[in-house]
DNA sequence: CTGTTAGCGCTTTCAT
DNA sequence: ATGAAAGCGCTAACAG
């Protein structure tokens, strides 16, 4: 049950694996008539062309990659879904990494996708392998989504995630909001260094107190969200309002406030960053900071296709603007 | 730019290629003096070996595959994850693929992974393509998940919908249900073929009137789930439950049924294939069917690297129990 | 227009 | 224990 090669092919139709090669490859200087035999008996024997043979010799396997911290988070399906569906249309194959945001694992896939010799690479990386990437990126494209290069020249395709969050600061003030908290993932993200820069310089602009203990580091998940509205309706003052890292952040502060008979948006406002699965089953809507996933996505796709057509694409940092969307969640303060 | 091969390692460190692969190969018949130089060559160098080079030897590219219609309905990523977790601790890559159900992706994926030589499939089929998923299943291990296989033996780990549909029937009646429908998706599919036969069977066995009106086929949609109880709602003799096929048709339900003030489940039962995003922050909370998504997963990895292997495995279909998740969402008919 | 040949980077007999 | 050489399946000069 060995596979058909070329050779087989050449062989049955009295020809040289050359001329069956260049009828494969729509070479137009072959003979119809060959051509016509050769067609024939690759219908015959059902011949396919290793691509692992065609590889070794282009250096070009049709593959990238897509990593992620984690694969089954809706932000980043999104993304790599659009990135699948661009890069089908030109022949590319797409293989998926979630690293769980360890660095060890983000490496060793790194390194293995580089052996296999993947064409490009899109990640949302732990920012803690930027030199390998660095490295990486002289030989094939790499793109970082949503997470922005620190050290290194990087292409990239992130959201502004420090005006976000300075704008949603501004939006609560507004609304006469003076103690706002910040609950966000792991505070060695970049984002989540991001989101705390913008908070901190929204409180300063607008002459508000600083009060550590409104800012939470934790992790994306639902748990932290609930447990650090917990934390935070323990504390002697209050907050007023609270900004969600992400929707999972969002959807634990939801139950808790449920479940503690907050209402919200009247005895908490809250505003988050992307909305929730099934928002328009969930009472209030939410007001979330749109960050434009289906175009993060699509201008990933669409570098990473330039810079794998174009091998001298100058590196390029895309900013996507968000913008706040109006649900119920966030009110005027009375 | 161009890389490093076992080339220049075995000229730098003074020996053959030969060599160079066998301490690379952790073959132990090389002399320990040799062998601690030419790792320090391969350091220096920052040699990477080709896989694909290996691969066109060794015909293994530690690659599978996983296709489905979507890869970002949760239900397949929650089997991908799994699929993921599993085979990257036996150092495969996962490349997956979205059909979007169209037969001719599917089919065109398939030939593209076969012709990279992936080591193993895991699919959840149109259904359409499946002599061609046999005939590779002659060259790679071929799982089936969720979608049996129809004509042909491949390996499979599904849920039994036909059972689940009956018993959910059953579940109904026992609650004096007798207009009951059934609002799922395409026709074509056969995992609807199947809940089709369970929900019939379940009618005829409770010696209820069978209504085709309450038979409802289409996609698997938030859409199509509003669509469907707009038009039960329409009929003369409205169903008293509903079962949906998905939990994104169960969302529209009751997306509609809020906006119509249609109670559940003191108007209208629900019962759904898997529970909806989100459901802690949604009322009712939804009498579900538990289709044991990650154990699906493990028992689809196992599968495949039993498969992958063993050469000669024994094809298996392994058959999901699922149970019934009792929440609010269906109710005794007054 | 077609075939011969070398070679992509690696592994693996087979000698030595 | 090590090296020479063949070959995995394909492509691309280069001849003819």
């Amino acid at each position: 049950m060995t596979n058909t090669t070329m050779k087989d092919v050449a062989e049955k139709a009295g020809v040289s694996t050359a001329t069956v090669s260049r009828v494969i490859n729509r070479a137009d200087n072959v003979n119809p008539e060959l051509r016509k035999k050769v067609m024939r008996v690759i219908e015959e024997l059902d011949y396919k062309p290793n691509q692992l043979a065609r590889s070794l010799k282009s250096s070009e396997t049709n593959t990238i990659a897509f990593i992620s911290s984690d694969m089954s988070n809706p932000f980043f399906i999104r993304i790599a879904k659009k990135v699948e569906e661009a890069v089908r249309k030109n022949n590319y194959t797409i293989v998926i990494g979630s690293t769980e945001d360890k660095p060890e694992i983000e490496l060793e896939y790194l390194k293995l996708l580089y052996e296999k010799r993947v064409d490009g690479i899109v990640i949302s990386s732990t920012g803690e392998n930027e030199d390998y990437l660095k490295d990486l990126s002289k030989k094939i494209p790499v793109i970082c989504v949503d997470r922005r290069p620190q050290k290194n020249n990087l292409n990239s395709v992130c959201v502004d995630k420090e005006k976000a969050t300075y704008e949603a600061v501004n939006f609560l003030t507004e609304r006469k909001h003076q103690k706002i908290a910040l609950v966000t993932g792991a505070k060695k993200i970049i984002t989540n260094y991001d989101r705390y820069v913008g908070y901190t310089k929204g409180i300063y602009d607008n002459n508000v107190a600083l009060n550590s203990d409104y800012i939470k580091f934790g992790q994306f998940s639902f748990e932290f969200g609930k447990n650090s509205l917990l934390e935070l309706l323990a504390l002697k003052e209050k907050p007023t309002a609270v900004i969600a890292g992400n929707s999972f952040i969002a959807a634990g502060i939801l139950l808790v406030a449920r479940e503690k008979n907050i209402n919200i948006p009247d005895d908490l406002s809250l505003i988050s960053f992307g909305n929730i699965s099934n928002s328009q089953l969930i009472t209030p809507s939410l007001t979330y900071i749109d960050e434009k996933v289906d175009e993060i996505g699509e201008k990933a796709s669409n570098l990473l296709l330039s810079n794998l057509n174009n091998k001298k694409s100058e590196i390029k940092h895309i900013k996507i603007k968000t913008k706040i969307n109006k649900g119920n969640s966030a009110a005027v303060l009375e």
